[in-house]
DNA sequence: GCATGTGTACTACTCGAACTAGTACACATG
DNA sequence: CATGTGTACTAGTTCGAGTAGTACACATGC
């Protein structure tokens, strides 16, 4: 299986799930139309519970990253189609994170260049990390 | 007071003690020698409970951000002296969390430079923002 | 129509972290 | 010795995450 998940980690599983399929769009791994596996089959391969899943499928629903069809299947949304209802919000946490980022660099001793960076691996690890990718 | 705590937010109480005191150390707002409230005065002031201060106290002096001095009060430390135990952890860490920005930011549709525009931004609001400052 | 597979909704329960509350202890200072 | 400091411990509450099981509504294909 493309994804893992670790119960005893503190980031709760639905969170791990929807961070790693997030990551997996954002890479390019998962394609637009992709389908996903159903919530049912998706739980015994991680071997959770299957409402644990629907809570991140409908997170990421939520997300605007996958459009969920009643009765067929959840699939890989196309990008930019129509915002998430809470952009502003989820923009301000972001800016948020960046912040507390910068102080708990300063507080490692990290130097301005090398946090910077870091940052720019970050965004290469973000794109097509994880070893296989399509060249 | 300074600094402000909310009891029903998902971060836990503690933390926010942690990241407000790291913030005003970074932005310069506490300086090295500065001593802190003691556990049971901060309690107080914030409305908690002192174990909780205490808890914070012994998070930040974990990662060098203060020093405690039993019987005499808790200080703010001088940069640089030694560097935590878990260093390496927490750098990769921050790495993780800079990975998961920029995957977030691509799906909240943000461009790079936008991104990049925001990271240097949230530099800035780290030292010296909310408002007053040393000039 | 009916069986099957899909996501969803609901209840009941367990578990652990965060937090409260109260107390006791060890150390430094005056 | 009194006071103020951080620390340690127990007992208990609260809440979110997750499990387990079941029932429902919708789409598809036989």
């Amino acid at each position: 299986m493309w994804l893992q998940v670790d119960p005893r980690s503190p980031t709760p599983v639905y969170q791990q799930i929807v961070d790693g399929i997030k990551g997996a769009v954002a890479a390019g791994w998962l394609k637009p139309g992709d389908r996903l596996p159903s919530v049912r089959d998706f739980a015994v391969s991680l071997a959770i519970n299957h409402n644990t899943v629907a809570k991140a499928y409908q997170e990421l629903e939520r997300s605007r990253v996958i459009e969920v069809v009643r009765g067929r299947g959840t699939f890989v949304a196309s990008p930019g189609q129509r915002p998430p209802p809470d952009v502003e919000e989820r923009i301000e946490k972001l800016r948020d994170t960046l912040r507390l980022a910068w102080i708990e660099a300063y507080h490692l001793g990290l130097v301005e260049d090398e946090f910077e960076r870091m940052f720019r691996q970050a965004r290469d690890d973000a794109r097509g990390g994880e070893g296989k990718e399509g060249l």
